[in-house]
DNA sequence: TTGAAAGCGCTAACAT
DNA sequence: ATGTTAGCGCTTTCAA
């Protein structure tokens, strides 16, 4: 099998008439410098011969390959984007690469990706709202990979560092929000309800319910993915049962935009007739019309933080406040009538 | 430095008693086979050992490392997240991992990471729209690394493969519709304009305006980025500057959408008064209010073809058409008026 | 400042 | 069916 790169670091020793050691040096401009002529002669002959050293090769051998896995759900779902390029814009600094898999929600699909992730030996892995459960998740800690959670908390043993944002808080303020609207029957409409936050929202909305006085009605619930197409299908089959409601929260902006659009078709006015409140405040509430009311967290800024976490575990060096959650504001637009300011839900 | 995984290949054959060449074969399954005792024993200890092989060295014994580089401009673009997950839909198939980088449109971040990529020995990369220009690409090709495009073609000397829409026809579609509804003064809003695509599309449109005989008119074009901003930008300016106009074309769903958005907020009716016509038709387009009308190509279906092809590349197998170009049709939406039938404009 | 040599974890050709 | 050996391209310790 012939090299993919014509030249290796022996071929440039040779050439260069020196020896694989000085190579490297200058490669790496190594502190205990290399003789200003060879360096010079060295880097000439690297740059003419178009020579690039050969990173898996130093991976092995300094047991590090500067590749940091990144499982998400789904690239394509719009939540997640923002939060990839947070995480790579931060590790593209510190020059590491980013291997980006999608799960598909899928337990096993998640498993089987970070086991390849172990057997590329990534430095380090970013789970996003991974659907591992606790006990394969601690399992994954005996290959000894450094492993950050974003939207997801455990207690700390299966994970060195993670943010999320305060789900319950978030969605006790959207409830809270809504029924201070005088909204007495809200419809609930959650995704993947195997998610950890899907629970603590499904909490603050009831936890909201209680500080009103009004209680929970399961049938004023529905449940099943993040995505446009199912808020559109749960925004159908409300209409169609002809179940009473007065506004509409839900787990996820992009939820949102399909319970809007559903409702729109069938001739609903928004915000007047129904109020909607979406969850996460991704760029496209704002764009979309009507401008959605949401729930909002700092994502980029979360994920660029805990790429800045997984590197310092990385680098052996301190980890401060190693699980952050954030708590959300509500970012009110026109999917839902102005209320008296309350400091309370700002 | 100890090992991130405790055991090595010449661990496991110690432990088992056997050769590393043995334990290799019944890792891989060698064709060749292992006797089935000493096969179920080692699997039985790689099994209890967690021991994980470690990716990296097989890559540099067999100069392959089943990684793939894709360069996009931006992947928090709406425009490029579908494409990511049909290249790596079919890549995870195939066992490939893949490597997200961000050029930003900034050629000389593009060649960096391209450069990275080929230290990381990648096994072949997957360039979307690149911005680098036709001498980069061809010094890029002394590395070796099988390369494809998506979205740009140069004569097929820089690139193993490639796919795109034609632009030329596509955006001539658009006018022709535009124009065809009695519009006359259109407005052209382009993106980033040292895209190949951009030229391509201002080509179309300049085609169709002659087709009508209009003449065209410099001051009705502007250009800026991919981005909803500039489009709102761009509508504010139109306003302001109070050019007439009586319909806008767009280099871009993102544009159009910040387009629309300007327009409406300033109390514009759309078509009514103002015709808009997108381009790409992602999935933004279809559940944006209003709908929007679009130049559409299959993106998902571009991409995987691409990683397909690229595959067959490194594989070293029979790639059919290696250049391909797609015809793109008009999605007509609510962003535009309705007409009555036309073959030339389906 | 430089080099020799061993080692990283794996594969593959050749023996047996 | 299994082992021996050399080799992939790099780093790193130790010695000169």
């Amino acid at each position: 099998m012939e090299n993919k790169t014509k030249y290796s670091i022996s071929q440039i020793a040779e050439i260069c008439g020196v020896s694989k050691a000085t190579v490297s040096r200058v490669i790496n401009n190594s502190p205990c410098g290399v003789g200003e002529a060879t360096k010079e002669r060295v880097r000439k002959v690297i740059e003419e011969l178009n020579y690039r050293p050969n990173a898996l090769a130093r991976g092995v051998a300094v047991s590090r390959s500067r590749m940091i896995g990144v499982v998400v759900p789904d690239v394509s779902n719009f939540f997640y984007p923002k939060i990839i390029r947070g995480i790579s814009d931060y590790l593209e600094k510190k020059d590491y690469s980013v291997i980006v898999c999608n799960s598909d929600y899928n337990p096993e699909k998640e498993a089987q990706l970070l086991m390849s992730l172990v057997d590329k030996r990534v430095d380090g892995v970013i789970l996003c709202s991974g659907i591992s459960n606790k006990a394969f998740l601690e399992k994954y800690r005996k290959y000894q990979v450094p492993l950050v959670l974003l939207g997801r908390t455990f207690d700390s043993s299966v994970s060195d560092a993670s943010i999320t944002g305060d789900n319950v808080k978030g969605s006790r303020k959207a409830a809270s929000y809504l029924l201070r609207g005088g909204n007495r029957r809200i419809v609930y409409v959650e995704g993947n309800t195997e998610l950890s936050g899907s629970k603590q929202r499904l909490e603050g909305y009831q936890e909201a319910l209680r500080e009103h006085g009004i209680t929970f009605d399961k049938s004023l619930t529905m449940s099943g993915e993040y995505s446009i197409e199912f808020g559109r299908r749960a925004a159908e089959e409300l209409l169609e049962k002809k179940v009473e409601f007065d506004a509409i929260m839900t787990g996820s902006d992009l939820i949102a935009i399909g319970v809007i659009s559903g409702l729109l078709d069938a001739g609903k006015k928004i915000p007047e007739e129904i109020e909607v409140m979406g969850f996460d405040n991704i760029e496209l509430a704002e764009v979309f019309r009507p401008a959605l009311s949401t729930v909002s967290k700092p994502h980029y800024e979360m994920a660029q933080h805990l790429a800045k976490q997984i590197i310092r575990i990385i680098e052996g060096e301190e980890v401060g406040l190693s699980h952050m959650v954030v708590e959300p504001t509500l970012k009110l637009r026109r999917t839902t009538k102005e209320r008296p300011y309350d400091s309370e839900y700002e």
